[in-house]
DNA sequence: GCTTGACCTGGAGTCCGCTCCAGGTCGCAG
DNA sequence: CTGCGACCTGGAGCGGACTCCAGGTCAAGC
């Protein structure tokens, strides 16, 4: 069984973490130093590669780099942690479902405006070509009326 | 109808957004130059506010201030810009629906490390009270026989 | 009239997360 | 042995989105 390794471009590659933004990983702690060549390069091992699937993870829910160190800490401090880790990736886990439901919630009202705006092309399509091209819509005032307050 | 305007901290209040950025927002010609009282201050009317709430839709959903600036263009380039304003709205929405599902899949796989802590730690209040506090769970090497690979 | 707090301006400063650079090494192909 | 491309280091630089500051004005209450 050969413990087969990859080089900083390859693991770029699989994880999609820029070749640069994996040293400065490494730098912050956030990784474990990686194994070296006799070179000096970087070897990494499939463990290391998992890792930062999962640090891929964290990092693309918004999860900021200080908490991801904290976490890798965690992780390295032995078993006796894990209730930590779990409460740390618990609360992380409330932060990104509150994110979606603001997603869902906002991406709405910008459908509704699209809807909105599709209703007026069909209005101006439909009855008359063009009436006037500075209408009274200047910016917020036109479709105020139609969507005024609510977020 | 006596048309009730806002001072700029009663908008901040209102919108979430610091008095700080909504003056930065109005410099950057996100918004129209707000009226002004006698003595120079602002007075929101509540179609500024309108306005703003939908741009916290624009923001919250990570769209970059350089876009959101385009579009407060387009509305106020006149009602013949609608139809670029819909393919705005619309790529920006369909951008929003991919990152809600980055979010949502990468969750899922917080979720699952969660369990399996979760597992991890049933197994060790059942059966002997820790095994050795520094075992083999060197960062990535103790779970990752779980997860291993798979973003 | 005086105090106090909210407001004004232009510009500088901050924080985050990379990204780039210079100057040097490694190692394989030809 | 000579390229050449991928790699190394430490440190500087960057883009985005604010946030803060100094120094001044305004307006309502006492």
């Amino acid at each position: 069984m050969s413990t087969t390794t990859y080089s900083v471009g390859e693991v770029s590659a699989r994880t999609g973490f820029s070749v640069d933004t994996l040293r400065y990983y490494e730098r912050l702690g956030l990784i474990e130093p990686v194994e070296r060549s006799v070179g000096g390069r970087r070897m990494y091992r499939d463990e290391d590669v998992g890792w930062l699937d999962f640090v891929s993870c964290l990092r693309d829910t918004g999860m900021p780099i200080e908490r991801m160190r904290e976490f890798a800490e965690l992780c390295r401090d032995g078993e006796h942690t894990v209730p930590e880790r779990v409460d740390l990736l618990a609360a992380h886990g409330q932060r990104v479902e509150a994110e979606i439901e603001v997603l869902r919630t906002k991406l709405a009202a910008i459908r509704h405006k699209i809807e909105y705006y599709e209703g007026v092309l069909a209005l101006r399509d439909g009855q008359g070509p063009d009436q006037g091209s500075t209408g009274q819509d200047g910016q917020q005032a036109g479709e105020s009326s139609e969507e005024g307050r609510r977020a």
